[in-house]
DNA sequence: GAGGGGCATGTAATCGTTTACATTTTCGCC
DNA sequence: GGCGAAAATGTAAACGATTACATGCCCCTC
């Protein structure tokens, strides 16, 4: 691979001046300039990027840390982060880490001097665990993380308001037992919509009962198994809230297998909106979130606080959702939309 | 940031030994060991990655370049790598680029110095487009990439058997008039897939007719509305093969629309079993892919090229598939599996 | 024609490591 | 106790760039 001092000698100039054709500094004549690029191309030369970030102390490069690399909603904040990165030149290094403390923090080491800052995702209700061995005074933003003192910014999904909207339409079409399938123990997501869920129930004064409260994991298979104790239970919910689309589907397939109608004998619904829930059958009433908005805003923040455009740690927000209505959950809605 | 200098000064070493100690040189007396930890430990040091691969020229990264990175096909690939990457102590630098020479060049030029290899997935049918710029003799596995002399491993996913036998099961089903939804235009997997179908048609001695090739571009909407084309033909097909499972999913939906059955009025059909093709209604029957086997065996194949431990170029593999029958044939599997 | 101000370029220190080579320490053995 | 080999440590030169500072040059002005 060609140096930048390879391309000097065959150019007849200084590294310097190599150098600062590439760093477009003014201060080169147009006519050397030219030549300079025409040697590179001619040598195949481009600056090593490990040598540039040594000394300028920049990788351009931003750092995601996820616990799981799978399904639907990784893909698209990644896309997020991706597509916004691109736009301002930098690079994205991803890697999936269980977030107990141990495999992150290894995680985040071997980071060192690879990245600029970090996206870093942490559900877990344990806002420690997530965050212990960030090094301090680095550039971090925490992704859909409870609350914490960390000092970090933090973005989030407005879960609750989602979750209490959707249980007051729900309410509103006359559903007065409504279940929930929970998401995953210690996920700071599943806790909020949850939440959502009590606080709508109670306020809207709707049949409060421990048993309509399964647990789930975010998986198919687990809202499938959730639906087909709902259906067994003597006195049946005429609605469900699973906490994500996936399960949602479960459900769904449930109830089918069993025989009934959706929404006729029950109503599902779900969170997220992934693309396929208008497709289901029926369309797949949910939780619209804009994940890649999600990522593309994560990046924004973190991007700004590199620029020192933006004083890191002072910001927590939560991304609004919306409510979109389609043919499971029984309301009117004119065929899948 | 505390820098290997700070380490050996406050343990009382040399640099060299602080340096040998993170290299695990057993050149290194215990108690000094012990103490060089301690004292990083203390100062919250680790070893800069960009100084470290200036010298060593090793990054210990592996770059992925994907032409986008929506949907479940992407986060599966990217999971397999980072499985296998994380494993063997490596990184993951993921970038998207349009396939078109000029991005991807450029995206190539900017990770120069910051990755030990490539992973491209090039699936345009214009095999130079997607891999000139890339440096010769640099460790590099395509993916999904059509035959070329490029002189790179190739790994991809064997579509023409695929598709064959799906239209084999359809046939030997009864159905003597299936109609095949494509897949995008200039797609190298697009494009086998209907090879194989082509083949299969043409010797099981089934009913070839261009009206039931329709365009497509592995989107939901585009099955949707090739589905409608197909349903208002003035001679219907009994079966679709749509080229993925969105378009099956958007077939499916259209189908439910038109007021008719699947698979009674229309059987449906998809490619690359996503999760979620167990859970639609009629449970959808695909081909399987491994997808995060497919990311795995190219990190694999990466990094033994990486030791050493082969010749590159030399290998073209395609993946072997399997036929999932479920309902959505109208083949006769017990209920949803 | 001397002086001076820009502009274009060159020189060399620097970033944080690794590692070949040089040097010191340790230790077994006679 | 002295010798020498082996083990432990230190010294300093890389790696490939950026950039402060020095230098040279041209041209203008008086």
């Amino acid at each position: 691979m060609a140096t930048i001092k390879d391309v000097a000698r065959l150019a007849g100039v200084s590294v310097a001046t190599v150098s600062r054709v590439y760093n477009d500094s003014h201060l080169v004549r147009e006519d050397t300039r030219e030549r300079v690029r025409q040697v590179a191309q001619q040598l195949g030369y481009s600056p090593h990027g490990a040598a540039r970030s040594l000394i300028t102390s920049r990788t351009h490069t931003i750092g995601v840390l996820l616990p799981d690399l799978y399904g639907e909603f990784f893909s698209e904040v990644i896309r997020g982060i991706d597509l916004r990165s691109q736009q301002e030149g930098f690079h994205v290094l991803v890697s999936s880490a269980r977030n107990d403390g141990r495999s992150l923090e290894s995680a985040l080491r071997s980071m060192r001097g690879r990245v600029d800052g970090l996206i870093v995702m942490s559900p877990d209700m344990d806002a420690g665990a997530g965050q212990r061995g960030l090094p301090a005074r680095f550039p971090v933003v925490l992704l859909n993380s409870p609350p914490s003192d960390s000092g970090y910014d933090s973005l989030g999904v407005a879960n609750f308001d989602g979750a209490y909207a959707m249980i007051r339409h729900l309410a509103g079409l006359g559903h007065r037992r409504i279940a929930i399938i929970r998401g995953a123990e210690q996920n700071f997501d599943a806790a909020e919509r949850l939440r959502g869920y009590r606080a709508a129930v109670a306020e809207l004064g709707l049949e409060a009962d421990a048993a309509l409260e399964l647990p789930g994991d975010f998986s198919e298979a687990a809202g499938h198994a959730a639906a087909l104790r709902l259906l067994a239970l003597p006195r049946r919910p005429s609605a469900v809230f699973a906490s994500n689309d996936g399960m949602a589907i479960g459900a769904l397939s449930a109830v089918r297998e069993a025989g009934l109608r959706v929404p006729e004998d029950l109503a599902v619904t779900g969170f997220d909106d992934i693309p396929m829930a208008r497709y289901l059958d029926p369309a797949l009433t949910s939780v619209h979130v804009d994940i890649t908005a999600l990522g593309a805003s994560a990046t924004d923040w973190l991007l700004a606080t590199l620029q020192g455009q933006e004083i890191p740690g002072a910001r927590r927000e939560m991304l609004p959702t919306t409510l979109i209505v389609r043919r499971s959950c029984g309301a009117g809605a004119p065929g899948p939309a």
